[in-house]
DNA sequence: CACTAAAGCGGAGGCGCCTCCGTTTATTAC
DNA sequence: GTAATAAACGGAGGCGCCTCCGCTTTAGTG
């Protein structure tokens, strides 16, 4: 029961899909995404795939067997960030207090965007064709900073009378101007202001 | 006076431009877009660069010396379309009586239409990209519309109680459903149908 | 005309895309 | 263990993109 075969090939399953892959095949996929998710950030969106190919250790057949199009793999890669950047979240609830956790976040948040500049016209289109992409992701991220906003107003580290909303609202300045040399500077600044806004409240009404 | 060089030099330009190119750059140029937009239409918009400039007899360098990138042609072949489906306007309104002139330009309209077809999404992306192409051609369209459907108005042949906007609105019908292969003919009935309307209303009101 | 500078031409070459298919490897059955 | 077979691999090859630069043509000048 222990090494039951089919038990071992779940474990391997990052999320339930149709068909378990070939155990050289799943270790080639995760692979690619991972060396994609680099070579993406470093020469953008554009970056050529037989060189992700062949930094991966594989064929450039191999690609194109996991990813019929470019698409595909940039969509891969950008669920597994957005993931990611999700997931944090609920890691720094547990080390941090709750506006610390909240302020992390959002500074992580600031640092996923920035990766980001750049990719931004063909990610727009990406995001734009694919619709379901765009409304998957932007829920999971907001769900995200829900989570640590409701967590720090419940135990009284922010103030009570905002909500995520308000706070994904306030975060929106970080998308202007973007490619700015003082842009990542002026949106750790914003995030800043944004909590000590936060923290004033919760000290004042408490 | 009469054989003045300038003279010369500004009847070949169609548009007003800042230089006046050479002779035989002027002649590739004009070459280039006229087989673009024959390759455009026949294999679509991604149709091979090198097709275009073989089948233009000019070299590849030539192509990207007038056209840096795929859509500065793409670009050019569109701009060049509308403007002779506008002109076309001019045209019928001279050789037909106004209510015919407006019909035969709304078949047009639905011909020009059709052979976007598959150039839909790509046109899309180029469109959204490039807002004063956006602006600029529908506003042309939009100009050519109602100048014929003025026309009409005044000499009664039409009924006058519809403005341009209201028939583009009612023509909105043919961007629908745009695959099917009856597509063509229930437009074309649409545009009968709405011609009758218009019609009718002219008979009943005078 | 002849001459010259500037403008224009064109295609080789280097790179990336993507497909196709002969070879290799993991898995299953015995 | 071995055999059989389905799955996966990988890279050659064909095509398109785009740049670069030596060669050709044009448009002026005397």
């Amino acid at each position: 029961m222990a090494t039951e075969p089919s038990a071992i090939a779940e474990q391997k399953a990052e999320a339930a899909e149709a068909k378990p892959l070939r155990a050289d095949a799943q270790r080639n996929r995760d692979r690619l995404v991972e060396v994609a998710a680099s070579v993406f950030a470093e020469r953008g969106i554009d970056a050529s795939l037989e060189e992700i190919a062949r930094r991966a250790g594989v064929g450039i057949g191999t690609l194109y067997r996991h990813f019929p199009t470019r698409e595909h793999l940039v969509e891969v890669v950008y669920r597994r960030e957005v993931e990611a950047l999700c997931a944090a979240a609920g890691e720094l609830a547990q080390k941090h207090p709750s506006d610390v956790a909240l302020e992390q976040w959002m500074q992580r948040f600031v640092d996923y965007i920035a990766t980001k500049r750049g990719l931004a016209t063909s990610l727009r289109i990406l995001l734009s064709t694919n619709s379901t992409l765009f409304s998957d992701t932007s829920g999971r991220v907001s769900q995200a900073l829900r989570q640590l906003v409701e967590a720090a107003v419940a135990d009284g580290t922010i103030r009570g009378d905002v909500d995520a909303s308000d706070v994904l609202h306030a975060l929106s300045g970080i998308y202007s101007a973007p490619d700015t040399p003082e842009w990542r500077g002026r949106s750790r600044r914003l995030v800043k202001l944004l909590m000590d806004g936060l923290r004033f409240g919760a000290v004042k009404t408490r």
